[in-house]
DNA sequence: GAAAAGCCGAGTAATTTTATCGGGATTTGG
DNA sequence: CCAAATCCCGATAAAATTACTCGGCTTTTC
């Protein structure tokens, strides 16, 4: 039941930028640098991100990534299904899907994963990176 | 942000001692081939649920498993939590625990994983096998 | 045209998960 | 007592996934 780290570093790089909305592009090596990541390591999440359209590229010297849109505008569920897959607990059930699998038990437990679906999905679509970049230091 | 076979797994196997409580200890191998999975997949499972205190196992000819306390009595929640481990979507943060990582963006995306947290335990403890076992048809 | 940056397919390394093996220890029933 | 059924369990192999690296290319600024 862990987040990967290209999810929780995705969603690290991600609040960085919505730190930085309006400073114009940040190149990655900057990013990198200021969470101690590997470089390319980064570089692989901002593809995915990029081509999903969360992010927009500059390329060329003075380049680098900036939010596609406000922070507002953008959840912590959209970011972690680029670079996690659909959020759901077993693989016989997507979001929004729901095969049965043929198993004695299979309708017995899926109401299971279901409610867990539903409910992570909640919190984290309830969840802008305008909410992370927020949050009060008391939050815990 | 899957679940295991392991964990899948074991809750399923659970579901059926619940189903076959009170018919006195169910063998292995019968739950194996009820689910379609290893007979020896199946017995490190059931190892760590009994360490774990989960279930009960009687020896020898006649013997088998059944589950330590009543259906109501047992909380998906505490069956995952002994074949997943702690129910924490990031390694920095068991459950209970706080632990800063020491990275810059690290007490604003604390906050996200907390609340999933939670909310994943909520979901997890407040289901019991008897829950599970009289889930209606139509619950989807 | 050199330096700064992103683009990207392919490949390797590390880790975790899944599954198997082989032999023991107990209990039942004959 | 013996044979069959069944759990016990450390070790390890196989497979899958995840994390990370490489090398070379393209685009833009100065």
């Amino acid at each position: 039941m862990r987040v990967s780290a290209k999810g929780e570093n995705g969603v690290r790089a991600m609040t960085i930028l919505a730190l930085e909305f309006r400073a114009g592009p940040i190149p990655l090596r900057e990013i990198a640098a200021r969470e101690g990541l590997s470089y390319q390591f980064l570089e692989q999440i901002f593809l995915l991100l990029r081509r999903a359209g969360l992010i927009t590229s500059v390329r060329g010297a003075k380049g680098g990534y900036a939010l596609a849109r406000p922070p507002e505008e953008i959840k912590v569920g959209d970011v972690l299904r680029v670079l996690e897959g659909p959020l759901a607990p077993v693989e016989c059930m997507g979001e929004g899907n729901s095969d049965a699998c043929g198993k004695i038990a299979a309708c017995l437990t899926r109401g299971i994963w279901e409610r867990l679906r539903d409910r992570m999905a909640e919190v984290l679509d309830d969840i802008t990176l305008a909410d992370v970049i927020n949050t009060p230091a008391d939050y815990t």
